[in-house]
DNA sequence: CATGAATGAGGATTCATTCAT
DNA sequence: CATGAATGAATCCTCATTCAT
């Protein structure tokens, strides 16, 4: 929409401010003169590049949620232990760098149909992604012997709500938080865990 | 509080309405006067036995998150796989009963700090139980190779997020909900076979 | 909707004060504000009655409009003269009492096209009352020799525009604003002379 | 004010936008910035020719409104319905001629006090000049038996009203609206009648 | 001249909470 | 105890108008 450079950043501006309140605040909290301050300009000046807080929020998550998410668990390793640890860095580090956009994503679809609707279509992206892989696990001979889908389902959920505690700012979680190496490990371990040491193991 | 019998009935009417809003609506969205309408009541009764909403959800977790949490992780199994599968299960009814008092507290997390404290604390007794339970299979000689306070959060974030998932109503999550034991089968898997089946098998 | 006294009575203080701002600021430039000052209460108050200016505006006309000009325009006399001045009467009064809504109508007509329609309902209900008796001329044997649909609607006009003019507060409209009586007798005239009056007199 | 040749099509562009919005959303409902999309120009170049919505009007209305009223309803003819028939058809012309402006003045009216003078003084020149046509009646021995003043008055309000409503673009009027020809017949007649018909025919 | 961008000022609405009966 | 009614305190959003380029 804005065809000068000063409006490219403003619009910059406001992005970023909104990505450091949603963060800071969460999503719900942040109101549009929160954002505008954070921005360093007037709340009517926000009304002319989005025309309301989802917009923003829209504009952030562009059509990244799905694709990244996908991409992220997207992996072409043949070892399945390199296979595993590779689709959780991608995804730990794609949380980590997109955090204000999930928090938004997230805390949106609490209020709004719409959001929920999106958000899971984001989750279904990765359990669609990581079923290729169980899939691909059977397929070499590993027994899983799991329903996949629920599977899928809850691994999903595993790495998307370990990153959201472990990475989301603020507040003591009654741990150290892990540094990303650990934490890729950990939950390497249980998607690799689960999947590959079913009880009779491949020949 | 209530002295009257009428006092008390109203009361339970409240507490009830709050726990069906909660589940439906969701906490952020639910409006003093829609738990003063599920409950038949004017909003204005509603201050007779609550300062606001907060207090009400308060009411309604009592001390129960944290001890119920606890208790529900708590097994006297000798038997891994059945100490596992005993402690989920235990959980995933737990959840289920307080469906409503666990979305309040997640969705209060969000805007309150006091009510963040009192979700990680809820995690914490979670993970202090689950510790318990990897020291125990350290102690019997399964080599689990990770740090086990990460596991332990991992495992408990596992959970909640899965209860969350699957039982939270509303909504096409992607795949069939699954029925109590299935999702109970998948979970006492993932964290059975990530704790038991570390590297070198115990001798 | 109030079912106390109290109630009742703020909501005839909202409806009185309505009416007033209505006519002495015009519709469109009243604020729910200024509704709520003239009634002393505060605004919040206001929509626990009305959900927004136009119903207040919907309440005050309520189904009066159509049904109270075709009554006013609705005559038993025989005497043709008498008619017509009756209906100019009744009209008139109508009018007179009704000024804040005629005006709210007439203003939010402007605006609104539902109000429009509403309006323009209104007209007809007059226009067709009046074809009535414009048929009953022609049925006595007078000539009225122009389209009577027509000269109806332009009597409507002449009726509704001149009350306007003449009965609506404020401003010099050039000439001294004319007493009730003197008001009807030329309105009265130029509707009779019109019909009656036609080239060639009745046999 | 512009001294350009394109300054001078900019003006031009913005008056002919002015008065197509007027005309079909109707004054008040018309924003700065329909005007300026309509002239395909910016809200801001608006403000080099004009300081706000009022002065476009006012720019449009020029000093038209009042001598041109006044010069429609002259006539010099001496056959009495000629001279009204003659008055009548210049009147509808004008009206249909400047719609826009005369809904803009109307429109303004109702909410500014300035204009509302204005519109006030366009009707006091058409009734002045009506005045003239009546005495000349009385002089030729017609018998026209009503306050004069208050009869220019009303004949005044009933053209206005009239070519309003049949000119006025959409909406379902009751009634098809009439041609050029038959409006003015009808509204020739209302007049013509009323004012050459008073009870004892001239001698 | 033209215009993209910025904003002050204002008005509508919502909702938790208080008060009088 | 119960409740109808009342309201302060936000917050969203609009739009005329100004300014810098």
């Amino acid at each position: 929409m804005p065809s000068t450079r000063k409006g490219h950043r403003t619009e910059e501006a406001f992005l970023a401010a909104a990505r450091e309140c949603f963060a800071t605040l969460g999503y719900l909290n942040t109101k549009i003169a929160d954002i505008s301050a954070a921005a360093g300009r007037s709340t009517a000046s926000f009304y002319n590049y989005y025309d309301n807080k989802e917009q923003i929020l829209e504009a952030l998550l562009g059509d990244f949620a799905t694709s990244v998410v996908e991409a992220s668990l997207t992996t072409g390793h043949h070892d399945p232990y390199e296979g595993v640890t590779a689709a959780v860095t991608a995804y730990w580090k794609m949380y980590k760098e997109y955090l204000p956009e999930m928090i938004g994503l997230q805390q949106m679809a609490l209020t709004d149909p719409g959001f929920r609707q999106r958000l899971l279509e984001t989750r279904a992206a990765g359990i669609k992604q990581i079923l290729v892989g169980l899939h691909r696990a059977e397929d070499l001979g590993y027994t899983v012997d799991l329903p996949l889908d629920l599977l899928a389902s809850a691994l999903t959920s595993t790495l998307e709500s370990n990153c959201s505690v472990w990475l989301a700012v603020g507040g003591d979680i009654g741990i150290p938080p892990p540094d990303d190496e650990t934490a890729i490990r950990v939950l390497s371990a249980i998607w690799y865990r689960t999947v590959y040491s079913g009880p009779p193991a491949p020949a």
